[in-house]
DNA sequence: ATAATTTTGTGATGTTAATCACATTTCTTA
DNA sequence: TAAGAAATGTGATTAACATCACAAAATTAT
């Protein structure tokens, strides 16, 4: 139901979203990735990278916010909520020939797609390039062991405050913001049920936590907020 | 309480155990790697890496069980068990100065602690080497994913059962084995109480799935092993 | 605008597995 | 080999959530 607007060939050196790993290439190898790949729009909703399809492309996220999800033995568990800018999917670009992930915009993004056969010859030509590219591999790591211990740990009560820090700290930067998912996502977030979340979400607000208007989301009492992450 | 013996310079040409990623490197290169690190044995129980100290070498498994592990907020979790050969831990030696989880040894290990700017050293100076190393971690990321939404969507009865299996068909090639963890490990990888893995086993012994003496264990029905696995 | 669809709120009930308690067995080590 | 420590077995009780059921609200499509 989306269409897509495409620019080609757009500059990387006037890409004010460029990733910093790129900013140690050379002009020539600059060019490259300015030959090779394409700016596409995508609207809220729009599947980005689709689990079980041909992984064909590196795909840069230059503006929006996407949900990495995977579909588990039962339901759909969101692995995290990504923010520009920022590499979308490598693991499972260079980790399979099928993609063991999907990827869906939840607002307006703007992706840069970047062909593979270029991106491997940066990788081969920048030592620094390819290191960054490890290193931030390693970080998602390391990340991914965290949440998945939190998540299975904590209680729902820990694990839906610390959705709400993430947005309000990471994601927005900002006590005040509209909340991108349904309350069902956020149970997949979580692992817990969409009447949990509900039902959650009412008590915090009773308890002056939270203030909610439809999606609209006010934080009151973050310390609270910590609180109840730390202490379930 | 244990003495680790060492062996300096062995040469990586004649070690069985040297990874696929090191097989194309040239002789210059490989000389590099064999005049610096050290090989060093451990015993059960040793720990390995540690989390919070800071990350000083590459290490290569070359022979023997290791458990990767990560303090959760509540209790210890373990990530998965890991068996030679292959690299441990480069996410949190290349993500992070101090090290975010733990590696510990479950029998006796032969481990090669490889010098971390050698190692950097290769990185930059061979590009199939450098590629090998990012598609291992896309893989680990990818299985981390996948790990953990089985855990946390499947019931005990299931988890325990892929346990099984996992040492059955992975580790171990055989369906008689000896579990090489305790129960509260064992708990501690599924994410439930030492006292459900009791119960459960005894429940997998009385249905004539499993037979255990002690650490000793023979999986009779692997059928049935795996429609708990899959049907939890 | 209005119908259709999706999302959310909330009560009642049931299940899984945690926790507590304590016995028993197995492993360590002095 | 005996004593101490660690690991395991098993029952009783309880807590956290899932699930079911349905109503109400909000969003989207026609």
């Amino acid at each position: 139901m989306s269409k897509y607007s495409i620019n080609m060939n757009q500059d990387c050196r006037l890409c004010p979203f460029v990733s910093t790993a790129i900013e140690k290439l050379s002009d020539c190898q600059m060019q490259q990735l300015t030959d090779n790949h394409i700016v596409v729009s995508f609207k809220k909703g729009d599947p980005i990278i689709k689990q079980g399809t041909y992984s064909t492309n590196v795909i840069f996220l230059r503006s929006g916010l996407v949900k990495v999800h995977i579909t588990g033995p039962y339901s759909e568990q969101i692995v995290k909520i990504s923010k520009a800018p920022q590499y979308l999917g490598l693991p499972t670009t260079f980790g399979d020939a099928v993609n063991q992930y999907s990827i869906t915009a939840l607002d307006n993004c703007e992706l840069c797609f970047i062909d593979n056969t270029t991106f491997r010859q940066l990788l081969k030509e920048s030592e620094h390039f390819s290191y960054q590219i490890i290193q931030s591999l390693c970080r998602y790591e390391i990340e991914s062991f965290r949440r998945c211990a939190n998540r299975t740990q904590k209680l729902t009560r820990g694990n839906l405050a610390d959705v709400l820090l993430d947005f309000a700290n990471n994601i927005f930067q900002s006590d005040v913001f509209t909340i991108p998912i349904s309350q069902v996502e956020i149970g997949n977030l979580i692992d817990t049920s969409r009447e949990s979340v509900s039902r959650m979400l009412s008590e915090f607000e009773k308890d002056g936590i939270i203030r909610m208007t439809g999606k609209q989301m006010e934080i009151i009492n973050k310390k609270s907020l910590e609180l109840i992450s730390q202490n379930g």
